[in-house]
DNA sequence: AACTTTTATTTGATGTATCAAATAATTGCA
DNA sequence: TGCAATTATTTGATACATCAAATAAAAGTT
């Protein structure tokens, strides 16, 4: 197993960059609302955008449902959140965001619009779609191999 | 905030192909050895190479120290590896990898080299290059920020 | 209608991530 | 030499990741 090869560094690379940018959201969110995890910023957003289920939210930002159900209770917990039933499907939930959660949104979204421009300071378009393009690539491959 | 701008999705891809690619990798992995994790496997095999500290393995593959401490921990509870004080400066640590270790990255070695090569097909050398530049300006971009 | 299968979510067990604070040993310097 | 600053590792507390198994409700089948 060779280390400098691109093979090796490339995939590395793409652990580095993740938790780079994870590290440096986590410290911008902190700075105005305390106590919010990344996720659980990401999460309420995507809930306060469109009525999701919370296997749909896990869907979407590749997370396994029984981490979900765990973040959708801490996020409860914490009063972001409230929780009911469908009565329509009773299996599923609907999940309703607080006033205080409202509020914690509308303190996030600019930190977040922020965050993406530092960490795509630079980046061309161009660029950006190519590494899209090649990290697509690497997760069909990685997702044919296991079916 | 937007979902479909080329800005957003490329930050999400990165998370999706690592996430993807550690699945895949567990999958394999846990096939030919049932319970040894992707990051043990990975600094089993980084320790035969050449004897490091934990903090210097830490810092190799992004680990965090403390996070460390606790892999280390299992994997000697796993008889995967030995521990003793390095006299020469007896805040460190100096690791040995067992006979029972030993063989086990015989086993590995094949597995992790056919993960990266199923991860990477069909992608060219440029794509990688230009791939994984693209993430070390968004990865510097990061760390800078955060000074 | 009774039974099997599928779907949405939860729980349990174990591993890793992160920050802050604690230990313990070493170095730097007055 | 004596003590402050630095370095390597650990511990505590909390959050997330993953797999397997359990619940519970809905849908399909005979």
């Amino acid at each position: 197993m060779k280390f400098n090869t691109p093979t090796s560094t490339a995939l590395y690379a793409i652990e580095e960059t993740i938790k780079a940018y994870r590290r440096l959201s986590q410290q911008n969110i902190s700075a105005v609302v305390p106590k919010i995890t990344v996720d659980q910023a990401l999460i309420l957003i995507i809930i306060d955008r469109e009525d999701k289920t919370q296997s749909e939210i896990a869907d979407l930002i590749f997370k396994d449902y029984a981490s979900m159900t765990r973040i959708i209770k801490l996020m409860i917990e914490k009063k972001y959140l409230t929780k009911m039933i469908d009565e329509a499907d009773r299996r599923k939930t609907k999940l309703k965001i607080t006033k205080n959660g409202k509020s914690i949104i509308e303190q996030l979204k600019p930190v977040i619009q922020k965050n993406r421009e530092i960490a795509l300071n630079n980046v061309s378009d161009e660029e950006l779609e190519q590494m899209y393009k090649t990290l697509n690539k690497i997760t069909q491959n990685c997702q044919i191999a296991r079916k």
